[in-house]
DNA sequence: AGCCAATCTTGACAACGATCAGATAAGCAC
DNA sequence: GTGCTTATCTGATCGTTGTCAAGATTGGCT
């Protein structure tokens, strides 16, 4: 008995595509492959012909902004899971920086693309300034002592964690690095101890030049 | 009087047509485009059939990858010089990390294929580890007092630091920094701000865990 | 001179992103 | 109900890509 997938009485117009596009997205990236999705792909995944994903999207590049906005939301909520379960004396900092990475190394595919759209539009998402990961790093930062006040400082610092959690993120997938990992204790340890080597030395070092 | 480019009579076999090809690869390259080349334009470009390639590399991945190789030489000769210019006593550490982050600024497509080549192969081409840029990182961090019989300890240092400039180099393209360089007094003023809050802390903060 | 192996071209294939005309359905007027 | 408008989906098509197989061309060796 064939499954008969194709006899399913879907009618002519979906009901919301663009949300089944979406998902269907997901679905591929999720699914190994190797990060590089093809729109008609995904519109076969949703049953669809390879031209109907154009009538909610402009561009394939316009659905994987969509993916990419799923991908932070995702990365803000882990972030604030794994800050809740530290305690205020740890390195919460660390902390972030931990959870940003091991987002990246189980989500690779999608982190690729969350990272690609950031690079194709030259800025991160506004919602991810205002209320994702990024204003959680900028709390973190406070806590341990900057001052809220000097926004460049604070801008710098920020953007100084952020940038290196994302070369950590980037590099620490080489299988070159196993055997310090295991040397270390497992990629958690290893981590921990990248982590702490880049976290900033503090908000005093330098001043900014005026 | 059209330009009869076409009727160049170009022998039939090409004297070395594998180093034409990663030359006319190079060439797209830093011809703005935006880093995705395709082996059919390198072929375009050096006069032959899209076909002629493949008795020279057996993939595009292979082109890419030739081309990866004069990146990373590129990368440490620049690296050199600018380390030659470095006075001793100042922080040649983040003079390094300047020049990696410059250079990414100056050959983004070349750079991006680089570490895609790296990514691929899930480590850094040898050479590099052993001649190149990854050897002045070390050399850098013995300068700066790290025990040189300490592996694991120079290695995670180096990984710590190539980790931060590839992070940075990876996001300090992004126009929503441009008011924090500006504020700084330009771009060397920021590179120098952010590597300086990203340099280790140094080798004793925290001893390996055995 | 004659052959071999390396090299390059031609032609083809499947898959891709994108566009367009046309089919289909839903919503709404009356 | 009938008729119109609009949003949505299909089918066909274009230009491009990576890759391969078969044939043409050439330099080098004997």
């Amino acid at each position: 008995m064939e499954p008969v997938r194709v006899a399913e009485p879907r009618p002519y117009h979906h009901g919301d595509l663009r949300r089944a596009l979406v998902e269907a997205g997901r679905r591929l990236l999720e699914a190994e492959t190797g990060s590089d999705i093809s729109l008609r792909a995904v519109a076969r995944e949703a049953g669809v012909s390879p031209a109907a994903p154009y009538h909610h999207f402009r561009d394939k590049s316009e659905l994987l902004d969509a993916l990419a906005m799923e991908g932070w939301d995702q990365l803000a909520e882990q972030m604030r899971v794994d800050l809740a379960l530290t305690a205020p004396g740890q390195d919460r900092l660390v902390a972030l920086g931990i959870a940003y990475v091991r987002f990246s190394r189980e989500n690779p595919a999608i982190y690729r693309v969350m990272f690609d759209c950031s690079q194709n539009h030259e800025a991160m998402p506004s919602k991810l300034r205002e209320e994702g990961a990024y204003r959680l790093v900028c709390d973190a930062l406070i806590e341990t002592g900057l001052d809220p006040s000097d926004e460049t400082g604070l801008e710098l610092a920020s953007t100084a964690v952020w940038c290196a959690a994302h070369g950590v993120a980037e590099m620490v997938g080489f299988r070159e690095f196993s055997p310090l990992k295991a040397h270390l204790g497992g990629e958690e340890a290893f981590l921990r101890a990248l982590l702490s080597r880049l976290t900033l030395f503090s908000a005093e070092r330098e001043s900014p030049a005026g």
